[in-house]
DNA sequence: AAAAATCATGCAAACGTTTGCATTCGTTTG
DNA sequence: CAAACGAATGCAAACGTTTGCATGATTTTT
């Protein structure tokens, strides 16, 4: 394997010194324009690339930033990081992507690493075994050493702290009462993993809601899934024992899950059963019948992101927290009336 | 912001050489045991982290991949990165993922940046425009500078490079054939984006597959769509002018945006039309009616790049092609007869 | 007691680039 | 003619780490 062209070679090929051809290279009014001129030809013709490496260890910034992610399988967290490209490029980062699997110790790991790399900013969405078992070392130590730390998509309960989320309570909180208001009363709820906050804040909104139209919390109407269709197949038809007349799912995947269970019972959706999910996914408007749903704006959350990193770079002290509003989006699934 | 910590600062505090340093926190056993444990315990305790970058200069490695993706909103892509990721973290390697768009120009910035900061290798999934405008002077620059090039799920046509793709003309086939053993005589298809190889061999693999069974290819049979549900709606539509008994779709989910018009038309799926998309997306099984579907084992792509990779700087001197098989897995969508 | 072996540590170069401060010219100015 | 100036280039240090070789100190062997 050739090994890349170096400054140096070039300058023995010139016989000059490095610092000429750097200079040279970088158009610096100091070197002879002709002899600039010369040499930028030869360094693009021989495909010279400057090693970015031996940069970052100069000037103590590699322009790359990490990004932690939970998972990757979702429209949610994939328009997220193109949302973060799509300002970072022009910028010139580039990004380190990890998935943590929902692992805490994965999570450590590849913290470790981007630590080591010494990445501009850690981008986070917390691992759901990192609130399972409560344990922030690693963001604490993150924090310690001065790296910008952002939290994104997931709330950390540590105050003042960048964060970009969305308001998921609220977001449930207007799924539930536009279910009440098409007519619902016994609105089951498919609760997201235990533990995660995307989960307890959505079941939060819902709760809420409930007693702010003072309807009882049937806890028979309440059932578990993971955040696959998959997971919430056996979780409704458990469900389907007591009577639903709404359901509002954890996110749109469980209701896809929800609504094959209920045809197959022959219940019609929405008369008998209305529905709302979380995410507003490209498919949820191609569900049968077309599936209502909050947005979260996902790609927007990376933008937010990416722009707080820059504003952050950028010398701006204080830390903010974002909260982005999530937008229903009402479609056939809960039309139980005319609205 | 407090500098990091260096193994500089470490050797002051001990008053002695860098090296005795570095070689206690590597245990080298040159270094009495005694002082190697006292200078372990203090590097943890004030959080020293090893500065990768310098060594990255030093090694002519820098332990972490390019992924150059056109886009990361489909199942098929994220799965691929999960895939990669889950070979390549315990072999120590991070992700630089870069997203393009589809945009040859942002495929050529990403690359030289990639190239620059002297990345591994590179994965790279081709941009429809590097395609279009058949412009491939990066790629080829990529490879005579002997930079490990791995080809991934996206054909290129120079013979003998690495290449990991599955066979989608093959996929095709199946897809087609078997809606024909369903019964079906006037298959319409719903072709991807022009240009694109995935497209182009999936419309190959239909073409030659109505020819094997001595079935005509009906022009008007045939609608062109982007790779989204949206994009299907106005093709299909057309198509139904033409009285189809099955459709074909370059992916799945423009078999929801079909599905969807034909719903809504009161034609009966599969008994009147039948569908087979491709992808096997996890919503597959809960459209309505469940999806029949073609997988192409999107996280196994990414999994033997990453083989393919680590067989490569492990000495493995001759390319390798390697092609996925389908599998069809039949659901109701096409089930027009029992089998 | 001298030679040899063992142990622990230090020196310095290397990776590729940038940059403040010389240095070496040749030219202009008083 | 000397002093000052300007243009073009070179020197060397710096970033953080590793590693072959040398050095010095102690112990073992003959």
């Amino acid at each position: 394997m050739s090994q890349p062209i170096s400054i140096k070679d070039i300058a023995r090929k010139f016989k000059c010194a490095p610092s000429t051809i750097s200079r040279a290279l970088n158009d610096h009014p100091a070197i002879n324009i002709e002899t600039r001129k010369t040499i930028q030809e030869y360094a693009t013709r021989i495909g010279y690339q400057k090693n970015t490496i031996s940069l970052s260890l100069l000037n103590k910034q590699s322009k790359t930033l990490g990004v932690i992610l939970p998972t990757m399988a979702h429209f949610h967290e994939s328009s997220m990081v193109e949302g973060m490209e799509k300002i970072l490029q022009p910028a010139g980062y580039l990004l380190n992507i990890c998935v943590t699997n929902e692992s805490h110790a994965l999570e450590r790991a590849y913290m470790d690493r981007l630590v080591a790399n010494r990445v501009d900013a850690i981008c986070i969405s917390l691992s759901q075994e990192t609130y399972d078992k409560n344990r922030n070392d690693h963001i604490d130590h993150a924090i310690s050493r001065a790296l910008p730390l952002i939290f994104m998509d997931r709330f950390y309960h540590a105050q003042n702290l960048d964060q970009v989320i969305t308001d998921d309570y609220q977001g449930a909180f207007l799924a539930t009462e536009h279910l009440i208001q098409m007519g619902c009363r016994r609105i089951a709820h498919l609760h997201g993993p235990k533990g995660i906050t995307v989960s307890q804040q959505r079941f939060k909104g819902y709760l809420d809601c409930l007693q702010k139209y003072q309807l009882p919390f049937y806890p028979e109407l309440l059932a578990h899934v993971s955040f696959s269709a998959d997971s919430a197949v056996e979780a409704t038809m458990s469900l389907m024992d007591h009577q639903p007349d709404g359901i509002f799912g954890v996110n749109d995947e469980v209701c896809f899950g929800a609504m094959k269970v209920i045809r197959e019972k022959n219940i019609r959706i929405p008369e008998e059963i209305a529905l709302v999910g979380f995410d507003d996914i490209p498919l949820a408007q191609f569900a049968y019948p077309p599936l209502s749903s909050v947005s979260r704006q996902s790609r927007k959350i990376g933008e937010e992101t990416a722009l707080l990193f820059l504003a952050k770079i950028d010398g701006q002290q204080e830390n903010k927290q974002i909260s982005l509003e999530p937008q229903l989006i009402i479609r056939e699934s809960s039309k139980k009336r005319i609205i």
